[in-house]
DNA sequence: GTCTATACATCGATAGAC
DNA sequence: GTCTATCGATGTATAGAC
């Protein structure tokens, strides 16, 4: 008996509602935090029902945990694109301005994801933290590391400051931005030129 | 018949409790944040008993905004202090170096009030937020403000950056700090001091 | 795969004894 | 002023129909 030919499955149907339910969870975990988004607005923001999440995810931890993971990659890839953008001749200081803008644009107004990532951190449960700040932040961290240390090879930057805290400031400085009151929000360009000169300059009038 | 001379009553008692759960609650909140945070936490890290806390306050909410009322008070305070005491003739640009200090050490290791502060805004109710945001902070964004813009006048900084958004990504940064890895720490006045050379300076070589 | 319905735990808030 | 006890609301997670 032939089998009766099966249509095509439509293995992408899960894997959009997933990606809803993802979607829909950065912006409101970026909204009200970790403790404070119930399941409910979730799954409201994402179209279903509360109980249909359990389809996707075994609990809200781990729907966290997946929410933070794909939100980095997608800011690594922001980032990582806008550098490459700029192509080979660029100099080692363009690159590292190129690197704070799409990070801004990233945090202000592009991707929910990035926002969430920065807002919700301090939050987690601890072994989630854990897990997040070990495995899924070192790689950004690193694209970052080998940025000043091409600055710094290419002799572009001075060689007498420590470049690990360099980093965390800035991007904290970054990060922090969702935490501005509405009235003092700028662009992402305007914020990222700002950091950048000050990053390069200073503010001194005697440099 | 002679009414027993009452003893004095214990005035302070009242107080000293009260200030007791406001110190509890700064530590608890700023490690489990605003939502993840349980009465039954604040009152065991007070010493008292959950039910007790109505007696000083009539809501988790009115509790937390006084925590953040007191708190940014005290960092208010701490970092009025450190200007005051370099006497009248510093430099504004040592002036701002003692309040990037001052901030720096009021977050990373003195005050749970200051780490508290920087780490639940964003996640208060609406209400709670806007009414800390409008009344509370304000004084002390002025007192940095005026800070700048001494500097300004005195002609030790550039007259063509936008200084407001500078304040803001120099607080975010040092607000930011309570995010850090533990690793990435590092003391107070070390962080300032990168964070001070790279406001005046820049890490560019050619500065 | 998504729904409805509900079990079960947790937490903010109140009541009343001491 | 602080306690114990408890109510009522809310939220995660599970069960089972469709």
């Amino acid at each position: 008996m032939p089998s009766t030919p099966t249509r095509r499955a439509p293995f992408e149907k899960s894997a959009r509602t997933r990606a809803r339910i993802l979607d829909a969870a950065a912006a409101v975990f970026s909204d009200l935090g970790y403790a404070g988004t119930r399941l409910t607005d979730i799954a409201e923001a994402a179209g279903v029902k509360q109980g249909s999440l359990y389809y996707h995810f075994s609990s809200k931890d781990e729907l966290v945990a997946e929410m933070l993971r794909v939100g980095l990659q997608k800011t690594y890839d922001h980032v990582a694109t806008a550098i490459e953008a700029l192509g080979p001749d660029a100099t080692a200081a363009d690159r590292v301005t190129a690197a704070i803008t799409a990070h801004a644009e990233a945090v202000i107004d592009q991707l929910d994801y990035t926002a969430a990532n920065a807002r919700i951190v301090g939050q987690l449960p601890d072994e989630i933290r854990r897990q997040h700040l070990r495995i899924d932040q070192r790689p950004y961290g690193k694209l970052w590391d080998t940025l000043f240390e091409e600055a710094l090879k290419a002799g572009e930057i001075r060689d007498d400051v420590d470049l690990q805290t360099v980093r965390l400031l800035i991007l904290g400085a970054l990060n922090w931005t969702v935490e501005w009151p509405e009235r003092a929000k700028r662009s992402p360009s305007h914020v990222a030129a700002v950091l950048s000169s000050l990053l390069f300059d200073g503010i001194g009038s005697s440099s």
